[in-house]
DNA sequence: TAGATTGTTAATCGATTAACAATC
DNA sequence: TAGATTGTTAATCGATTAACAATC
């Protein structure tokens, strides 16, 4: 597997898919070449810390030229993994849940919905696309017997730490907690939350106390 | 309307959502004060931090006791605006929009739905829940006519700008990003992004690299 | 009172930006 | 060659943590 010139900082990991999906895109219309400068304006950074990004990578630029896109792009699916298909498990089948179970964007992106768990038995055996919502009882088992690397909390608050410590027992390396509930997990279990409607609370704070953004 | 001690600083903006629902849940179980320290374990913070952030707002805690919970909440309620309901609407009616449009945790949260919008007229009057789903070109006469204060973008990366810019024309002052585009906005148009993907993107990237946690 | 906990100042840490020699 | 752009070092900025006097 790749090595990295050194561990990438949490700030640059962020960026990462920012960046890739801007390579993608710049790639699908061919051009071969991309500055730090033209790429910062794309994604809203300074040529500073695209270059100080990339000087994590083992990969270079070249002077007047830039970056080449085919290779940038090589390099960040190594670094994100985004050449394999990681199995996922999403647990909770509410409105939330389901919408993820069939979002096929994760597919194109190598995030497979395996199976989806619910603690509500009245909802066992109900469909969501192909597949039927299991007993929370599943989980170890199909965690295990189909490999599954990942897993999706969707449940309400109160339940996350359970649901974390469950995924954790089974076996997942990665969980994305999208419940606002802080979680604890062991330190080779990695965690990264991502909360709409948090997004939306600091959204309406932002408007209405008009925080600026940083003048240029 | 409330007057703050100062602009809250991003780094404290990102954690309020999280206060507000752990102090939310602490008020659902009649707990009357909280610590410093009590709020930071349950956030996964220090109780510096805790007490470095509460001195934005206006509003004291009581040596040996800690905060008041039901104080506390009022003052969380008033700076994310969460005693107001936002009305909202949504571009893009694929999977991740009908969703979103359905979502029964935004109206808890004083987020209303009010539209649903989409390019393809293929989609054109098909439901999503209670709503139609409607042509771009009503999109203006909507957001003037109903008041709508925030959008929700969720097209595919290639439209957002397009997108972002009929919302800024039409008067929204919030939008929420959930596609991989950066985009670009006046100072007085603020943006959230919330991308689940790239979420993903992060954990497949740490897991593969066992980025650690800081240990304690 | 004695002890716990706040509010705040100062120190540390990490992330971003600026600057510029190296280089293509 | 001349000029543009990298890679890297140093400076700045902001966020987090530590420490401790004030206080209930």
């Amino acid at each position: 597997m790749l090595s990295l010139k050194k561990v990438i900082p949490p700030s640059v990991v962020k960026r990462l898919p920012r960046y890739f999906s801007c390579v993608q895109s710049l790639n699908a219309k061919e051009i071969e070449w991309v500055s730090s400068s033209e790429l910062a304006d794309l994604l809203g950074l300074t040529s500073s810390t695209v270059r100080q990004d990339f000087s994590c990578f083992d990969f270079s630029g070249i002077s007047k030229r830039g970056y080449n896109i085919v290779g940038l792009q090589k390099m960040l699916v190594e670094i994100l993994g985004a050449d394999m298909t990681w199995k996922v498990v999403v647990v909770g089948a509410g409105n939330m849940g389901r919408v993820l179970a069939l979002h096929e964007e994760f597919v194109r992106c190598g995030f497979d919905v395996v199976a989806v768990f619910d603690a509500d038995s009245e909802k066992h055996g109900t469909k969501v696309g192909e597949l039927k919502v299991l007993p929370m009882s599943d989980l170890a088992m199909i965690v295990e017997s189909q490999g599954v690397g990942m897993g999706i909390i969707a449940v309400p608050a109160a339940a996350a730490q359970d649901v974390a410590d469950l995924l954790v027992d089974a076996g997942v390396k990665g969980i994305l907690n999208m419940s606002m509930r802080n979680i604890i997990t062991p330190n080779d279990v990695s965690v990264t939350a991502s909360r709409i409607v948090a997004s939306l609370q600091q959204l309406s704070h932002c408007v209405l106390f008009s925080c600026g953004k940083k003048k240029k």
